[in-house]
DNA sequence: TTGAAAGCGCTAACAA
DNA sequence: TTGTTAGCGCTTTCAA
């Protein structure tokens, strides 16, 4: 048996102490719970509940700094307006920009987010899709590390709300929102293509990631469609770190025939730098190259670099709609694929004749 | 009254069926609902809880897969293993970076992180304050915008634990971790003076901002130890966007008798090198720079930037430290400033004579 | 060594 | 138009 007297005992028959939670209020107002309840929820409308009870009720919860408790609201209703994200790295400006946009607008809906970086890890990401859900989110924003999730399927089939951005599971029907990378890669090989390049390498970030596999897809296509048939080792890379991309794009800088590099994902893009600058290659007279993720210091390295821009804010925007959509009930949306825009800098020129 | 069995009329006759939650598994094992909570709980050894019932109910558990409600549990026990990490700007690398260590060590401790992103903004910051505290948070890490915020007072009063990281509320005594600003600023300064700089400006970011005003005192503080007195505008900056930054540097480079320039934040120092490049000004041989913020492109601009680095894990580990040494009813810590490092690089030179 | 029972503070069904 | 009441699922005190 509880102890424990809110008031002390002398209090408790003297003026009661300011309301703190809504039975005390009610109590003090000299209505019920539920009357209280039903206003604070701003359902009085709804139910009919008469003009001034209501203003009262507003009132009183003002003037005692009332704050209904949402650890019992959730408890009892079953939601939490909480929603989990989880991306593999949040310290890749893309997904920093993405959790940003998504936080914000989703706070300005009353729900919070519980931030999850899944370190690039199945394991982890599997670990803390469970924790969230544990917690009992409404629903989950997920950046896939990979391309399946034992976890993840758990979830979907129960029917619980996840949607993916960035990467997609292949062997999952939950709606997506993502640049449509094929046609990024595409935009890239395209520009290169005007500029009179043929021999256009690729340097690529992690097979295992799907959003990379589509990026070369849309490279192999375009060069494809331009009557060019990319031979095998003009297409690099086996990681997402620098170190890797670096020793990928100095394999890319050993062929000669290659007058032009698309570098298909932002962290690659250091690598690849690293490498030119370590071969001591010109940039754009001996090598012309775009590419991927806009940063704010693209304008800024010699030359300016003309880059691939992922539509960060309409990704996060649709990925919170579509989220939303479920949270209310809806069905599953479908996959949606927002194009990139090509920032035209310097990096690019005519190809060098060797 | 409620009228929603969970099992229908036959199945409530038939085989009950799997347990879902501490009741139930409770029932289903003949044993009583605290028994079972307190093994869950690990508390089997502490009240003598007998080896083989304790065996018994982590077996079933763990094949009925029972995932107690956390909701209910932070009901009752007042405590939700959550934390609410609120920064002005996660799209900022730094800040990026920071949440990414935070989030990533506290998770390994059971702990959630509600991410907020206050937009450089005392409203948004205030309001989001008082939302997590709301939604029972155990406590917060926050990096303020500014130099007070009516609604942390209240918290900190009430004795509510925060830390404060970055920047820190002159007003108030909460624990707090950050670079040694100050010390920061003067390695920079000393890193030009050495090089035979003497007359070297300064570009700052906000007044407003705590971090930025210790920088600024550094600055004065180690060109005064070595015998010379800053002009008033050899320092320039009125905010931490861009444009302003680039604005503030033009009128730095305005002045023909500095020879060098200290940037004190990282966004300041993109707007530095746009305008010298608008400028046409050559680094280092007319113009020396250190720069705030190591970033990982900084290596690779021409010519590769001389920067400070903020310690940034360090930050991270300190701050979950001092948080938790509060949650565990521990006192209020102190204020912790952390050494940064100078990254040679090469857009330091000797003083140019016009 | 285990069980009984009292809530945590709220929502929602139903009654009045 | 408002009140009564039964829980949501757990923790914790106290008794046995």
């Amino acid at each position: 048996v509880q102890r424990k007297p809110r008031t002390t005992p002398s209090a408790r028959r003297a003026a009661p102490a300011a309301p703190q939670n809504l039975a005390s209020l009610a109590r003090h107002l000299g209505l019920s719970l539920a009357t209280v309840s039903l206003v604070l929820n701003g359902r009085a409308r709804a139910l009919r509940i008469s003009p001034e009870t209501e203003a009262r009720i507003l009132q009183a919860a003002r003037t005692f700094q009332i704050q209904p408790n949402r650890l019992a609201a959730s408890l009892r209703s079953g939601r939490t307006a909480t929603i989990g994200l989880v991306v593999p790295d949040v310290a890749n400006p893309f997904f920093a920009a993405l959790a940003q946009q998504i936080e914000r607008t989703l706070r300005n809906t009353g729900v919070a987010v519980f931030l999850s970086d899944s370190e690039e890890s199945i394991e982890v990401e599997e670990a803390s899709l469970h924790e969230l859900h544990q917690r009992r989110v409404d629903g989950l924003i997920l950046a896939p590390v990979g391309l399946q999730n034992r976890r993840l399927e758990a979830l979907v089939k129960k029917g619980f709300p996840v949607v993916s951005i960035d990467r997609v599971l292949p062997h999952l029907a939950l709606p997506h929102v993502s640049t449509d990378h094929a046609g990024a890669a595409r935009q890239a090989v395209v520009a290169l293509l005007e500029a009179g390049h043929r021999r256009i390498g690729c340097l690529r970030g992690s097979p295992a990631a799907y959003s990379d596999e589509e990026r070369v897809r849309g490279y192999r296509a375009a060069l494809r469609d331009a009557g060019v048939e990319p031979a095998d080792d003009w297409i690099a890379g086996s990681g997402f770190t620098r170190p890797a991309a670096r020793e990928a794009a100095a394999q890319l800088l050993a062929r000669p025939e290659l007058t032009a590099i698309v570098s298909l994902a932002g962290q690659v893009t250091l690598g690849l730098l690293e490498a030119i600058r370590d071969h001591g290659r010109r940039c754009p007279e001996q090598l012309s190259i775009v590419a991927f993720d806009e940063q704010p210091w693209c304008s800024l390295i010699s030359p300016p670099l003309t880059t691939i821009e992922q539509p960060i804010a309409a990704i996060a925007a649709q990925a919170v709609a579509l989220l939303q959509h479920r949270l209310n009930g809806g069905a599953v949306g479908a996959a949606i694929h927002l194009p990139s825009r090509l920032i035209h800098r310097s990096s690019v020129g005519p190809p060098f004749s060797s």
